[in-house]
DNA sequence: ATTATCTATAGATCTATAGATAATGC
DNA sequence: ATTATCTATAGATCTATAGATAATGC
């Protein structure tokens, strides 16, 4: 409420304080607009979401904006990257400490679940933009493949010998991404990442037993890797 | 080439024929429409296509479009209905007749995948327009809403004991709905509806056995239900 | 001098309606 | 008379740029 304590200087002109007095958040002007962003892109589409709508929700003009992004693609692509980078920052690490395939397999969903879970304003529910196609956003489609790759690659060491691990690498990441209609919905509850880890290494073929060793190797692998990152 | 043998008597001011003579499709203009918007809806995205585009692919003025059509809304929803509506007239059938629930779920699942492979231009990548969730696209989204009902009930039927039916349920249509992608990369050879059939059954928990009895039953039932529908 | 905002606006859309017109059919 | 198109346009956007201005910091 008050609003007077530690004001930090900012510098630049002031903000118009358009009636409201617009909260005062504090944080960087860019994470600011990066937050509104999300929120609107998620409730309206990416289409559907004007600049002005971005600014009005900040508490500036339209125009300001630019000062800090190129485009509305820009800000797009961050937020884009935010639901991939972290999980595909720790692909390498699950891989090579995993004892086996089936091992590494669980641990990476639950480690994407928890990083799509975290994402702010599950801005996951943007991969289905139309947009994403357009080559502005290459960048994150080629993380994204990566990430398909690895899933791919777990899938098919994992799996007795069924399908293509191809087609078992896009069953993975396709059960993984439920969670993003899931959390729309409201439903998630703690055990997602654990239900979904465990679908993965059923669809992949193998037999009740072996999945529930997995499982508990799996949780430990993650536990080891880093407490902070699966916390929501 | 010869384009004067036949031409069908249209009532009607001519259309303008601007340059070039537009194929003269023979088809109801209404037709012709939808299979215009939903080559576009799918390649640039619902809100990315204007309806000035549609007409000029269609080879008519954009004005004209709202003879047929009361706007861009009903031409979406009208495509939406048909990537659902032959599946979901085939439920009832296949629940009754099926002699155990994972042959049911075995057939739902290849039914909707040919409905899917067979709808004109990939129209499923549509059901992640953000605009689909408009009440606009009310009855579309209850169609869906009933699929995903005949899904649980199925899974939570025919799994051992496994999780909540309702994620099983929503499982089994985000592993039919692969296909979608799929399409859209250009992968899918013949066999995919059986393997995201058997990728359904395993996910739900079954045993490899029974998954494979279910898979000759399957086949069978969706065999007996009609020939034509599951044709591409 | 630098920074972060503001105001104003150009230029390019896009959707849907009003009313005219060119066919066929009776 | 009916049908299916056309032309013309109102009204409402929306994005990005140019240039002014109000702060801080040196």
């Amino acid at each position: 409420m008050s609003s007077d304590d530690a004001a930090p200087p900012r510098v630049g002109r002031p903000r118009a304080t358009r009636g409201i007095v617009a909260a005062q958040s504090g944080r960087e002007p860019r994470a600011e607009i990066l937050d509104a962003a999300a929120a609107l892109f998620t409730q309206l589409g990416y289409a559907g979401t004007s600049t002005r709508a971005i600014a009005e929700r900040v508490g500036i003009r339209q125009a300001s904006l630019y000062y800090h992004f190129a485009g509305k693609d820009e800000m797009l692509l961050e937020l884009l990257e935010i639901s991939v980078r972290p999980t595909l920052d720790l692909v390498t690490a699950i891989e090579s400490r995993a004892p086996r395939p089936e091992v590494a397999l669980h641990a990476l969903v639950t480690v994407d679940v928890a990083t799509l879970l975290r994402a702010p304003h599950n801005i996951g529910s943007l991969y289905a933009a139309h947009e994403v196609q357009q080559p502005a956003f290459d960048s994150f489609r080629r993380d994204r493949a990566e990430l398909l790759a690895a899933y791919t690659r777990l899938a098919g060491a994992s799996s007795p010998q069924r399908p293509a691990p191809q087609l078992l690498g896009a069953l993975c990441l396709q059960v993984v991404e439920l969670v993003i209609p899931l959390r729309r919905d409201g439903t998630p509850g703690p055990a997602v990442a654990d239900d979904l880890a465990a679908a993965c290494l059923r669809v992949v073929g193998l037999p009740a037993a072996v999945v529930d060793a997995a499982v508990a190797d799996g949780h430990a692998l993650v536990a080891a890797l880093s407490p902070v990152t699966t916390r929501s």
